[in-house]
DNA sequence: TCTGGGCTTTACACGGTGTCAAGTCAGTGT
DNA sequence: ACACTGACTTGACACCGTGTAAAGCCCAGA
């Protein structure tokens, strides 16, 4: 019966990583206490520590379980089965896209902690490696067809294709200005293609 | 000699405010305590309460002290006076795009306090206002001209130049990129105009 | 001489995170 | 029936940074 025990361990820990997020997506992730979080797991706040070592430990680890429960890195390998440049661009910018208001919140949470919490700095920058990785894949798929835009070296493509399609620019276009989340995906997919991609007329 | 009372009162203010801009900077933004702030003007630290009730209206002060001393508005005003809707378009860019990195490390302190505090969001979104209001102004000289790309709405085309312009989009391409500032200007300012200018090949 | 303004020092409340020690309680092995 | 173990509880407390309150000092001006 040593597997019931773990069990129960395991749903403790995944009921605390579950409110967590919700909380965090709820609130938009501001104002979340540990004691909140505690109260919506139906534990004790002290409990809270006994499986995380701090609030960062448990916001870090939120991220995990979210990309894990959302199937993430699968999304993403999924895209990379396109055959040209451009598709791969334009799925990955799809599947991005869309994941962003799913952890909006999140993100938000962590964003503002590395202020202050150099592990969540580490954990943010973490974050941003593996996304940054990914843009260069996709920009080197582009240059592998030959259809990246001459006056954008692959490095400050990628930069650029990050940046817009970073949290922040998100955030900015879609909480501020109120564009509609697929008004977001469909403008940054036109412009970044028609910046990036080498346009057919030019070509000769 | 009331003047010279009122000096020595605007000396202290001024220092503080100096003071606050300057540890801003050095540290953008991060870390800067009342206590730091009060050691570096030289006072206790309750006497910066006499000035300034809270730590958010002294940042928000520090804000609009550097705008005055830097001539911000003027500076503005000043590229306003373009004769072309696409001189006008890269004056402003290369105005505040010059600007940014003289107040970044105030504005993160500002982003990252509206969080929490209602004030310090307020005054974030007044500057918000601001900068939004320039860029449809911008964006109104196009149209007046003719010149702005047909896909865009003025609405749309505005909200995308205030998010590329935008501190935190700035953050990402220089400090999280390692772009140079120039190279920051002169990117953004191919691109959108790349983008929202109507080419003249197409014009006809 | 007294007043008042600018500033100091000391002390304290508050909120949120994190730590510590002691205790409860159910399930397990002998 | 026994003690043991591990998950969790309760209550108290330290730390940090912000903000408040009270008492006192110093000095210019009427």
């Amino acid at each position: 019966m040593l597997d019931i025990m773990s069990s129960v361990q395991t749903d403790t820990r995944e009921r605390i990583l579950r409110e967590t997020w919700r909380l965090m997506e709820e609130r938009r992730g501001e104002g979340v206490r540990m004691s909140d979080i505690a109260k919506a797991a139906g534990i004790s706040r002290q409990a809270l520590y006994l499986h995380f070592r701090s609030r960062t430990e448990l916001m870090i680890a939120t991220t995990h379980y979210l990309d894990q429960v959302r199937g993430l890195e699968e999304r993403l390998r999924q895209g990379q089965q396109a055959i040209t440049g451009v598709e791969a661009f334009e799925t990955y910018l799809e599947i991005w896209g869309n994941y962003i208001p799913e952890v909006y919140g999140l993100s938000k949470a962590l964003l503002s902690a590395r202020e202050t919490d150099p592990d969540a700095a580490a954990a943010w920058d973490d974050r941003t490696r593996m996304l940054r990785e990914n843009s260069r894949k996709v920009i080197n798929c582009l240059l592998r067809d030959g259809v990246l835009a001459p006056e954008w070296s692959p490095q400050a493509a990628s930069d650029l294709l990050w940046s817009l399609m970073s949290v922040q620019t998100w955030e900015n276009l879609t909480i501020a200005c109120g564009w509609s989340h697929d008004e977001y995906v469909q403008r940054m997919k036109a412009l970044l293609k028609q910046v990036l991609v080498r346009s057919p007329r030019e070509d000769k």
